[in-house]
This record gives C-alpha cells, sequence and structure tokens, in this order.
DNA sequence: CTTAGCACTCTCAGCAAGAGACTGCTAAAT
DNA sequence: ATTTAGCAGTCTCTTGCTGAGAGTGCTAAG
C-alpha cells in the first residue's frame, strides 16, 4: 500500500522542514514572521504566509486557533521525516562514549541490553525500549534441571537459535540434583535438535509421570517459541519522558504509560513494523499511523537488531510527537548496528 | 531512637482521624463544618475549630491559606497510621479472588511474583513492587553451563538458599556442550556446598584459564549475594499512579518516576526498613521519613515475604501521601502472607 | 468548657478592557 | 505572474475589578 503524497514546491519544504525543527525546540506555534527572522529566509514573511496557507490546506499544518502560529500536523511530521529529514550521523565522539560504555560490559550479553535501554534513553531525553525475541524456527538444544529449594526446581531450556527460556517448576516431591540431572539427560538424549513436531512423536508414553512433565513443558516452550513474541524488555528513561510538557496533561501522560507497560501491544507493534517489512534498517512510527489508536499522541524509532534470517530483537525509543528525530534515528540506528556488531562477532564464525 | 509523640486528647484524635479519611477520599482541604455534618458529631463546628488550631499547632494539620480547610502533614499521617488507623481485613471475597488467581499459577514461582504486583497495583490503585532478594549467608550450591550460540556460554548458578543466579559469557572458542557440562561437573565436585571463604582457597592455581575464568564467576556471585540486593524488580500499576491528581505537576511525578526506577534507592529503602529493623509485618514509610528527601511526596507502604531467618524477598505499594493506608496495608499483609505460605509449602517439610 | 454569632480573610469565577501577536486580504511593486 | 507592504480583523493573554462563597478566629454569652 502507497499512500500518495501531495506534491510540494521546493519553498514549500523549506518553510515545512524550518517549521518543524523550530517548533521541535521551540513547543511554541511558530510565525510567519518569526521564520523568516530566525533563518534569514530572502522572501517576506507574507510570502511564508501564503505558502504556509497552502501547506495548511494540505494537511501538513494547522493553526491552535485563528491567528496563531503554525504546528506540524501528524501528517506533516510524516512529510518531514521521509522526504526532508537529513540522515545525521551521531557525532564521533558520542559514538566513541557509547562504544566505550559498550566495552566495558564486555562479556555479558544482557547488560548490553540493558545498557542500550540506557544509553538510548539517555541520548534520546525520551523512554527506551529493548526486546529480546525469537523469530527462528526453533529447535530443541539442550535443558538442564536444577535443584533450588525443597521441592522446587528451575527448568532451564536452550534452544537452536541459542534462545534461553526458564521456569520454576514446583515438584511433587523432593528431589535430589543427582535425579534432577538424571532426567536432564534423558530427554537430552531423546530430543536434541528435534523441532516441535518430531519431538511430539517421541513424547513418552507413560515413563514416569515427571519425566513425561517435563517433556510437556519443553514441548510449550517450543510451540510457544513460534510466536513472534518479545521475551524480557528492558526499559528505561521513563522519567525524560514525562518530563516533556507536552505529557503535562494526565490523560495523555496515563496513555502513554500504558503503551510502555503493554507487552502485549508491543509485539504486534514490533511484529507489524520492524520484523513485518522487508525493509531493513529503522522504522519511524508517528501518531500511530492510523492503526494504533492509543499511540496518537506518541511516537515511536524502532530497529531490529542481529541477523536478517534471524533477527534477535528490537530496540527502540519512544516520545511525544515533537520528538528530534534526525538525532533519534541517527541514535537508534547506531546503538541497534553496535549490538548487531558484537553479537555477531561473539557467535564466533 | 524513639520519637516523642504529642499526647492528644481523644476527641483530637476522632478529629484527626476523621479529618484524614475524608481528605484521602474528596482530595480537599477539610472545613469544621463539613467534619460535623458528615460525621454527625455531637459537638459543634466552632468546637471541631477549636480542637483543629491545637492540631495545627502541633503541627499535624496546615492550611493551604489562611482560613481554607485543613489538610493533614506528613506528621499528620504518620499519627495517624501509627496510632488511629484501624487494622482492617481485606473482604473476604477479595481474598477469594487473589487466592484463585495464584492458584492459577501453581507451577511458576516467578510467576508468582509478577502477578504480586499486578495484584498489588489492581488493588491499591497504585505503583506496586515486588523483590526477589537473598538475605542468608550464601553457599554454593550448584552450577550449570549451557552452550548457548557459537561463543556464547549461560552460566547458571544455584546458590544454598534457592536462589538462582545466571549471566551469559562470551568465551575465547567455541566450546561443545559436552565440554562444557564436563567443566560444570568438575566445578560441582570441588565446590558444592562451600562458602565464600573456603571457595577461595579451593582456586584452581593453573588449571587451564576457562576453568578458572568460571571459578571467578562463581566467587563473584557469592561474594555479590552477602551484600543485600534485590534481584529481580517486578513493577505494575505505574499509570495507575500518575493518574493520582497529586501527580498532575510533571515535577512531582517525575521526583516519584526516578524513585521507581531507581534500584539504588530501592535497596537503601529496603534494607534499612524492612529487612533492617527487627520487627516484622508491614512497614509505612511515610513521605520519605526525614530520611529519603526525594521520596517527599510519596508514602509506601512494605512487607517482607518469606521465613523470618531467610527472607526472600520484598512486596509493598507506593503512592502519594494521600494514600488509602488501611486499604493499602491490609492489601499488602495478605499478599505477602500468601506468597510465605506458597514458598513454604513448595519447599517442602 | 462549649457554642452561637459575627467580622474578617482569602479564593474563585466572571467580566471588561487593553496589549500583543499573527493572520488574511488587497492593492501596489517587481 | 509573483512577491510584498500595509492594514484591518481575530484571537489569546494578562490585568484589574467585583461579588459570591466558604471557612476561619475571636468574642461574648450559655
Amino acid at each position: 500500500m502507497v499512500k500518495k503524497m501531495a506534491v510540494l514546491s521546493e519553498r514549500q519544504k523549506l518553510v515545512l522542514a524550518l517549521l518543524v525543527r523550530d517548533y521541535v525546540e521551540t513547543i511554541e506555534p511558530i510565525s510567519s514572521g518569526r521564520l523568516v527572522k530566525n533563518y534569514q529566509l530572502d522572501f517576506s514573511s507574507a510570502t511564508v504566509r501564503n505558502e504556509m496557507a497552502v501547506l495548511e490546506e494540505k494537511g501538513f499544518l494547522s493553526q491552535p486557533y485563528t491567528s496563531a502560529g503554525r504546528v506540524p500536523t501528524r501528517a506533516g511530521y510524516r512529510y518531514y521525516v521521509r522526504r526532508l529529514m537529513g540522515e545525521d550521523q551521531l557525532p564521533a565522539h558520542i559514538q566513541e562514549m557509547i562504544r566505550h560504555q559498550f566495552y566495558q560490559a564486555r562479556h555479558d550479553v544482557d547488560d548490553w541490553l540493558s545498557l542500550s535501554a540506557s544509553v538510548l534513553a539517555q541520548h534520546s531525553m525520551g523512554a527506551a525500549i529493548v526486546t529480546q525475541l525469537h523469530t527462528e524456527k526453533a529447535r530443541f538444544k539442550h535443558i538442564a534441571l536444577l535443584s533450588t529449594r525443597g521441592r522446587q526446581a528451575l527448568v532451564v531450556i536452550v534452544l537452536s537459535s541459542g534462545e534461553v527460556h526458564q521456569q520454576t517448576l514446583v515438584l511433587d516431591e523432593t528431589l535430589s540434583q543427582e535425579q534432577l540431572s538424571g532426567i536432564a539427560s534423558r530427554i537430552n538424549q531423546l530430543a536434541t535438535g528435534l523441532d516441535v513436531k518430531e519431538l511430539k512423536e517421541k513424547e513418552p508414553e507413560q515413563a514416569g509421570s515427571l519425566l513425561k512433565e517435563i517433556f510437556e513443558v519443553v514441548l510449550n516452550t517450543l510451540k510457544g517459541s513460534e510466536v513472534i513474541s518479545s521475551g524480557e524488555v528492558y526499559r528505561d528513561g521513563l522519567a525524560n519522558m514525562l518530563s516533556e510538557p507536552e505529557f503535562s496533561e494526565p490523560e495523555k501522560a496515563k496513555q502513554t504509560l500504558e503503551i510502555f507497560e503493554d507487552q502485549v501491544m508491543l509485539d504486534d507493534l514490533l511484529s507489524r513494523t520492524v520484523f513485518g517489512s522487508d525493509t531493513p534498517g529503522v522504522h519511524v512510527i508517528i501518531g500511530g499511523e492510523d492503526t494504533w489508536d492509543q499511540l496518537e499522541d506518541t511516537s515511536l524509532i524502532l530497529a531490529s537488531y542481529g541477523k536478517k534470517d534471524h533477527a534477535m530483537g528490537a530496540v527502540g525509543i519512544l516520545g511525544p510527537l515533537r520528538m528530534s528525530y534526525s538525532r533519534g534515528v541517527s541514535t537508534v540506528r547506531f546503538v541497534s548496528d553496535l549490538i548487531s556488531e558484537l553479537i555477531s562477532e561473539s557467535m564466533g564464525s
């Protein structure tokens, strides 16, 4: 589905671009005079007014009330991001700084993700989300059973993608670590390398209820992993986002917070954008794009990380419509590339 | 340190109690007349006014401006919670409902915790925090090494308390699951049942750099577990809290959010209250209690769960000063007792 | 010690007036 | 045909004022 986009003259594009940039900084309706003065345009404010009127008619600008300055509409932001916004690189010294932080957490992959969230939050002045997830057709690789305390046991399942699932079980009776290890190695012998279908055939008929029970857990894990769903989600910078003036209205703040907390929404969003589309790179979702009503006043900048054929997760930031898109895009791109790089490096050749 | 508390007449206590309750519901300054009318007091508004003046002088009430109604101060809330508030039980049908939810998640201990957060958030209309943590002197119990993908490996360490730690490592070379299992069982033979000190003596001199490296990880884990620190933290109901009118001022909202996000603060708070004190039960922290400046406009209701000698974690809710303390306390108490019960049950005899 | 009565204080909503900020339009200039 | 200066018109925002209402503190009587 390709949307028809109105054709704008060069000067109209210029006016729109300047207006968006200025508005993002000042959060105040921008007047024609201001634009001319601030950017030393070589045409007059009356001309700008005429162009603004056209831009308004095409739906890119709006006025809070008659004869106030203009404000970009959702469509205005979209046009700006897709056609007008230059693609800045993140300044070299900031790149260096971020790299440095990552190399310090060299040994723990989970740390990379939570660090990413923190870095994104910091550099975007907004809220950040980082997910783990799995899209590859899953095969069973390995299971470990660990006795923790009393009747509790921890089940850790590793899939061929490298993804790890775990779950605490409460058993019917207390079992020693040796007994659990025994069960685990039986399952490992039985199931290594199999996918869901193959696994189902091997299901033990009546081989002791516990073995069967744990087999069930494995099966469910594999089944569950066929759905695109983010596992653990790292969030950061909520406070940043809520200090944006647009969220001083409690209603909007609440709305946006619910998105931030709502895993289901997030999964839907990711599978329909970064993971659903075949164009790689950074995706910008502005005001819900007429698809997600709840996101009316929120924009997201998202990107996947990991290899194309088995993407491993997504990173992104979340902010008001009026956010610095160019800064955001370059930050998200840089971080997602960096994680991809670190991960592929750590996977050896 | 026992604080001297002003002595109040019975009638003053009554006025304070009614005022707090009424204010919590209405969020409006309470006038003398209103109190008399609403609760059919058998003395006049003038009398109430006199009592209010006394209460104000003692620091329990304040006026937003000359001749408006009265509002409780932090000290007022404290006196109310410690001396005046009755201890309601959670209504039976709600207890039943919550129990039901928990029994549905019977098999996964982690689910209990995230469910607790959700239940607390729902029933308190505030934000909820649930932590895992460890206080017992830790001994090593078991380790598992799992090959995930390429050079990445997952280290899972179980301590004698039943606590589980895990970490992803990036190895120098790709190792097979068999090789990793071999290393794990060597460490298990070597270290099972030992504490930090004993473990240090057994440290392998030069037995292959990988074995040594993983041994380091075990050591650090044990060391780390001597500090009181919450592990994973479950949060819920943020949106609830931010829809409270007192947080419509962005500054306060931000302040409180930072607490919600700040792990260090939370650890400090917990170790100095629920885990630091020898009185068991529910702790109410009102407006930071002159100790935590950031909590000026926030109250917390906290309780630990698990057995006394090896407490396993804390649950709590977080809201504005003007929160329903009696409801909150009974909810937190019920949930923490319920988790304790479920856990001790699942630990067998 | 309690209470009725009253003067006083302070907020809040409403209204009017003036200033300021921009726009839209028209007519002249390029 | 396009651009621009000029100007009337529109809308917001601030300020000051007024009257109503709510609630207190004080005083003097019960």
